[in-house]
DNA sequence: GATCCCGGCTAATGCCCATTAGCCACAGCG
DNA sequence: CGCTGTGGCTAATGGGCATTAGCCGGGATC
């Protein structure tokens, strides 16, 4: 189905730029180089277009975490192993995770349902990993809520600023990232 | 003008809520008790209520962040300052850093260079103090770009999730977030 | 008391949009 | 050669929306 493909891709495009509400299935038909209304021979509607793109990109972004949390046993380094793939999905598929974090509000309900339990089972994940760094007396945070949210944000900023052909090199803001994150919850001694 | 007041923080709320392309004239005439067309005894166009508000909270911004970094001249102290008055704004106005953040891309042009210029603005003096203090070798990293970007994501995802009725007060945050951005620069010995 | 204007209202206007209906070309298959 | 299904098209449907026009009550001003 590589017309189906062509079309969530340059759909997830626009949405990206324009926004959802502002996106019509005109825009998206001529993104593929057909009209609005064909657009029904592929997709059942502009609304299935987006629960689509979110529900998985919310999955690929759990099942990373899992296989990077999975990786080690050690507080640290899972904490370092969570961020590294959490920056790394949003750096590489930054438009996945722009359009999913920014038009959940979009989203009608049966769909928006899954898709912020998915985002809470995440943002749980996260914490959880703090929580577990703290009790162990590697990390310093007073409170393991609040360091969550900010590594968490720390992902979603790059989707919005992060670009392919810039200076930075995906590795290199994936390293600098997980650094400022360990620092964050007081897991690194000062280099 | 106690009535156009009312409207431009029904507008916020609503811009806020849903976005601007999802918020109707009539939703912010009934908002404030009124029909959709009454609104244009008070406002220009809904464009315009855009622009107000994201006009107003940028430069508010500005002042505030010249203010906490004219108050020493101890780079890190300059830093602490900048990110409290950053994050104190997000989680006190947080409708309107919201707005500002996310619907830039809703203003018609006249205004959004304007406002893409004071943010840039901004950007750019965060990124100046970081530099700073790099220079003075008081922060330790290897891009002060990338760092001003992540100082600056944590305060706009404060404005995510923040609630005022939260057992987080708002010094709290204020104080753990600006703790967050001397780690991160690598201002702190660890504590 | 007449006038004026402020701030409401309802009813257009003109447009845009998602989606559906119904048509057609054509490719593959018998 | 005819049949069928796929994937395109245009036209219609039904609705919503920002904005404008034009009306009106009622309080302030003279």
């Amino acid at each position: 189905m590589s017309r189906s493909d062509d079309i969530r891709a340059a759909a997830l495009e626009l949405f990206t730029r324009r926004g959802y509400e502002a996106t019509t299935m005109a825009d998206i038909g001529a993104a593929v180089g057909i009209r609005g209304p064909s657009l029904y021979k592929h997709v059942a509607s502009k609304q299935d277009l987006l629960a689509q793109i979110m529900t998985a990109t919310m999955a690929e972004l759990l099942a990373l975490h899992q296989a990077a949390v999975a990786s080690s046993d050690d507080p640290t380094e899972r904490l370092r192993r969570a961020a590294e793939a959490h920056v790394r999905y949003h750096a590489r598929h930054r438009l996945e995770a722009f359009v999913g974090n920014r038009e959940i509000r979009s989203l009608t309900e049966p769909h928006r349902g899954k898709v912020l339990a998915l985002r809470a089972e995440y943002e749980a994940c996260f914490r959880e990993l703090i929580h577990a760094g703290v009790a162990a007396g590697r990390f310093h945070v007073t409170s393991a809520r609040l360091a969550s949210y900010a590594v968490l944000d720390l992902g979603m900023g790059v989707a919005t600023w992060y670009r392919e052909d810039r200076e930075l090199s995906e590795d290199a803001v994936v390293w600098q990232y997980s650094e400022f994150t360990l620092r964050l919850v007081g897991a690194c001694q000062p280099s």
